[in-house]
RNA sequence: GCGGGCGUAGCUCAGCUGGUAGAGCACCACCUUGCCAAGGUGGAUGUCGAGGGUUCGAAUCCCUUCGCCCGCUCCA
């Protein structure tokens, strides 16, 4: 557990050292759950994003782009319901300082012979009825009470009213009064749009880019020359009111979702199909863009745990320092979405299948994922210490498409005047399609190794036999560090073919 | 939100029975260097997380606050 821990912060170290990433505002003192990106980390980021909408959109046929606002009408999110559903009523015990979910307490009266003899309280569970049973009989035991124990009805905290609420007992501590009063916790940021700062004007950052897709099905259906089954696809920033944001940029406040909303005709056969399938495209897709098969898993949510709208949902998971955990959520959602804005908007959002000439609101599988999660998975796939003929090295062996450097161009000395200038002719004509970077500062072994712990996958050297012999150039591996001659088209055409599979 | 640990140079950290700051690495310049963190010379760098208090004097003691890590709690 303790080389885990310190894996992830050396991660969090290379990373500001390299300039990945930052905490947001650090020259304030920073805030909890924001964060920046520094060069490299807006290269990677944008290499990821790039990779994803190149291979989600544009080299599909049946997948279109959207860039919806952050900012939409509060209707939305009474559809979608997050104004009600996202929130957590909460109590805390003020005695041994937990914390309950409202919705997952559940207390009942005792009562002997209609005679009460106080509440119990349980933490929802399947057993929560013996459980509760138990304690009732505890209580009447030590009260010494005769007659029958009355059948308990167990009702969550929320449910009850103040005057309830006062006499449940902590489950903690079996006593009643430590208790508070459920807390509404609502994740979703508040705004004010206009000058006036009134009810009317209120209105909230989304907290997912999928609604924003839904909002605009008409839309696309009627301009998109758009036929079933056809996705929409989108990348944007997110933000949730997280009580506790942790884990480096797993978790925080302001993120950016890659979403495709993936419609589909309805159907039992077409869910699963559809479903499966993109279960299997996302999986491929991690693999190209070098996250290795041992730290990939999958995690199919159990029946009871699914969202009310969701039929199904498996989850591809990664396994970082910190756990296994959620990358990208693929769920089949039915026709929920659809049915609550047509519901809501009033504007009919059904689709006119010209095969079966029938009008029906198109079911939806839903492949969403974070593109800082998939930042921080490609960071910690390729974070890897090894050794040199007996010297510690520190490489980032990032594929070479999500690399934010694709090369460095270097001469092997500097105070040859040949070998500087043809380095930098060299470097201006890469300049030109990649990113790249130009370094003469110290040894050549020094340059290589800041390179490594860049992620640089390719180390060019203009050598003597550069300009005074055949004027092939020497191409080093980050990985291998291996050497090869070859000459400059040669090398346009090998980095090419690294680039971009 | 609760409990514990922590915040000193770009990074890792030392200094903390109060006397206004150091090391290693990194960085910049020049010299040197014919392939994997070589060497030399010179240089820049911190109101010691922030604010307040005690004191003649605070990085060091006290309070508040912000942030980070761990555990609870939460997590479309």
């Amino acid at each position: 557990m303790k080389s885990e821990n310190s894996l992830i912060e050396e991660i969090v170290s290379l990373s500001k050292r390299k300039g990945f990433v930052f905490q947001s505002s650090e020259i304030y003192g920073g805030l909890n759950g924001f964060f920046d990106y520094g060069p490299l980390g807006v290269e990677l980021r944008k290499n990821i994003k790039d990779a994803w909408w190149e291979d989600m959109v544009r080299r599909r046929d049946d997948v279109v782009g959207l860039d919806s606002s952050i900012i939409m009408n509060p209707k939305v999110w009474e559809a979608s319901g997050h104004i009600d559903g996202f929130t957590d009523p909460m109590v805390d015990c003020k005695e041994s300082k937990m914390r309950y979910r409202a919705d997952q307490l559940f207390a009942a009266e005792i009562l002997v012979d209609e005679e009460s003899l106080g509440w119990v309280s349980v933490i929802e569970s399947e057993t929560m009825e013996a459980d509760a049973l138990k304690k009732a009989e505890m209580v009447k035991r030590k009260a010494a009470k005769q007659g029958e124990l009355q059948k308990l009805s167990l009702t969550s905290y929320d449910e009850l009213n103040p005057d309830q609420q006062e006499q449940v007992p902590s489950p903690a501590t079996g006593k009643p009064g430590s208790l508070t009063p459920p807390r509404e916790f609502n994740m979703m940021f508040e705004t004010h749009v206009g000058a006036l700062k009134d009810g009317s004007s209120k209105s909230f950052l989304r907290p997912e880019t999928a609604q924003g897709i839904f909002a605009n099905f008409k839309n696309i259906v009627d301009t998109g020359r758009v036929k079933l089954p056809f996705g929409i696809a989108q990348i944007g920033k997110a933000f949730r009111n997280e009580i506790t944001p942790r884990n480096f940029i797993f978790r925080s406040r302001e993120f950016e979702q890659m979403e495709i909303e993936y419609f589909i005709p309805p159907g039992e056969e077409e869910w699963k199909k559809f479903h499966q399938e993109w279960i299997g495209v996302r999986k491929a897709w991690f693999k190209g863009i070098g996250l290795t098969d041992d730290h990939l898993g999958e995690e199919v949510h159990p029946q009871e745990k699914l969202a009310h709208y969701a039929q199904a949902c498996t989850d591809i998971t990664f396994k970082f320092p910190f756990g296994e955990h959620e990358l990208e959520g693929i769920a089949a959602r039915g026709n929920f979405d659809l049915t609550q804005h047509q519901k809501y908007s009033g504007k009919s959002l059904e689709y006119f299948d010209e095969g079966s000439k029938q009008k029906f609101l198109p079911h939806v599988i839903e492949p969403s994922l974070g593109v800082d999660r998939t930042f921080l998975a490609v960071l910690c796939s390729a974070y890897s210490v090894d050794e040199i003929d007996g010297e510690k090295r520190t490489v980032l062996r990032f594929h070479p498409r999500v690399a934010p450097i694709k090369a460095g161009i270097f001469p092997l000395v500097k105070n040859k005047p040949a070998l500087v200038e043809r380095a930098k002719q060299l470097y201006s004509k890469l300049q030109r399609k990649w990113n790249v970077t130009y370094d003469q500062g110290g040894a050549i072994g020094r340059r290589y190794r800041r390179i490594d712990e860049a992620g640089v996958p390719f180390g060019i050297t203009i050598d003597f036999d550069t300009v005074e012999g055949d004027g092939s150039i020497t191409v080093r591996d980050r990985d291998t560090t291996e050497q090869v001659r070859m000459s400059e088209e040669e090398l346009f055409a090998y980095m090419d073919s690294k680039i971009s599979t």
